[in-house]
RNA sequence: GGCGCCAUAGCCAAGUGGUAAGGCAGAGGUCUGCAAAACCUUUAUCCCCAGUUCAAAUCUGGGUGGCGCCUCCA
């Protein structure tokens, strides 16, 4: 398999560590509101990923980790006049019922700052110990002259940066380009205890910390959103391999941004819309659709317009699912397989297309296309003439491949009996070429939010669309 | 000022040297009581200019337009 990687800015062939197995890290949310659109972008892209991995057969130490030590969660808590603890807590809680709605796996371990105290002290202790770090009142400083790669993943020069012209630089710095790793406490927030004294991290170090801790100073895969490049992972690598003195990452991964009309959907500007807010109108696997129908380093522009495509798209992928389903309940003639063997050899070709566009770098919108390609060829192959285990293998086919991009997760259940007797009721009017009845208990049951569609071999309903 | 990304049909979007995937929307047709689903047909020479090459959407140079990072940001 092909990644871009960040650092070479080239796709690179995938060799992991260890064979047949990926350490990947995901930044994951600071914790102190709901996630919108272009926060669930990654979220979403690396579940992908790792699920592609898995699919492939590696397996995968997927760690995420939640900022819930912050700025931003303490002015919020001081708004609302609650603790820190409190905030960060009920968004984990939050984040968890949004991305289980999309369909994003938990990952491995969801570690949190807080209970990695410890171990971020002691990193930022042997920092100190190996002179790349300096403590100045109670803050220690990441010392960025004394690590000589500095800038080598966002091609920064260290000395070109426009450090200052927008915020004052801290005096005590040797440098502007440093950057904190201890923060002295402040009156009306939340401290640890520290060889410097009462106070809490700075945002880089956790993630360099954690990565450390759960997967090892060298990982396969670090992942994140465009604009962490500078300064987070820049930061990140100088800590992690002046600690140890190893490659910290193999394989730099980054998502493209969320755009609305063409500009980047981010909290600051106010141009986003939560997750929670797109659930009510659209089904989390339309949100899945949208996003991976094109590649993840590109970006994509957001609009109700391109959701209800998204939907109309997934719509095609669903009735072939449930036409085949409904071919297998209905199929007259089960089981033997005379002269279909070349058609099973047929699909089983868009199998090999979808893995060469997902080993290439993960190209979602090329695998998709395959699959709407295989869903093509079942419509045109695949019937009611067909037989069950034909119909089998392309119900499995299909599933095997949707899985994977999370799609068509959704089944359809059992009818309810009162709905049943309108069907069958309809079904006595169709006989007695009484159309007019038939409709109005079409429209009805539409209205309830079931569809009636006339095929050969009956009536086939399915939930009519959010 | 430094670093970087993008520009393909009405819309979305792959393709990174050999004469343009896929989806949505539209039009026509087949099937159907009607509808739906499905299938068939139909819609591009790839922002502009110059260059390299037998051959470029794909490489090089120069434009034009848009976006991002350099401060927290996915």
């Amino acid at each position: 398999m092909k990644l871009y990687n960040s650092m070479t800015r080239q796709k690179e062939e995938f060799v992991p560590i260890t064979p047949g197995e990926v350490k990947m890290y995901v930044c994951g949310p600071t914790v102190y509101n709901f996630f919108h659109i272009g926060n669930a972008r990654p979220f979403i892209v690396f579940d992908i990923l790792r699920r592609y991995f898995e699919y492939r057969g590696f397996k995968v130490n997927y760690i995420q980790n939640f900022t819930d030590v912050d700025d931003k969660i303490i002015k919020k808590a001081n708004e609302v006049g609650v603790s820190s603890l409190e905030i960060s807590e009920k968004y984990i809680s939050e984040y968890f019922k949004d991305a289980d709605a999309l369909g994003v796996n938990r990952a491995t371990h969801h570690p949190k700052v807080t209970e990695t105290m410890e171990d971020i002290i002691r990193f930022i202790e042997v920092l100190i110990d190996k002179g790349y770090a300096y403590a100045s009142q109670g803050d220690v400083f990441f010392d960025s002259a004394a690590f000589n790669g500095y800038g080598k993943l966002s091609g920064q020069n260290i000395d070109e940066l426009e450090m200052g012209s927008r915020i004052d630089v801290d005096s005590r710095k040797k440098h502007p380009a440093d950057f904190v790793l201890w923060k002295a406490k402040k009156p009306g927030e939340p401290a640890w205890e520290s060889p410097w004294g009462e106070g809490r991290p700075g945002w880089h170090i956790e993630c360099s910390v954690m990565s450390t801790k759960f997967l090892g100073e060298t990982i396969d895969i670090h992942a994140g959103g465009q604009d962490l490049i500078f300064p987070h992972h820049e930061n990140e690598i100088a800590q992690s391999e002046a600690y140890s003195g190893k490659a910290y990452v193999n394989y730099w991964i980054h998502n493209g941004y969320i755009n609305i009309n063409n500009e980047k959907m981010s909290k600051s500007k106010g141009n986003f819309f939560t997750v929670r807010e797109i659930l009510e109108e659209y089904d989390a696997e339309v949100i899945r659709f949208f996003m991976l129908s094109a590649h993840y380093r590109n970006p994509i522009n957001f609009s109700r317009d391109l959701i209800q495509a998204a939907e109309n798209g997934l719509e095609r992928l669903y009735n072939a699912k449930e036409n085949l389903e409904y071919y297998l309940e209905h199929a007259r003639e089960l089981n033997h397989i005379d002269g279909e063997k070349e058609i099973v050899d047929a699909l089983a070709v868009y199998r090999d297309k979808f893995i060469e566009a997902m080993d290439d770098d993960m190209n979602t919108a090329d695998a998709i296309a395959a699959i709407f390609e295989l869903v093509r060829d079942i419509n045109v192959q695949v019937n009611s003439e067909a037989s069950a285990a034909l119909v089998q293998y392309a119900l499995d086919l299909l599933g095997e491949l949707t899985d994977v991009l999370g799609f068509l997760s959704r089944e359809k259940g059992d009818i309810d009996a009162e709905i049943e007797a309108l069907i069958e009721r309809r079904q006595e009017a169709r006989a007695t070429k009484n159309w007019a009845e038939a409709d109005k208990i079409r429209d009805e049951l539409k209205a309830r939010g079931i569809v009636l569609e006339d095929t050969p071999q009956g009536v086939k309903w399915s939930y009519a669309k959010k």
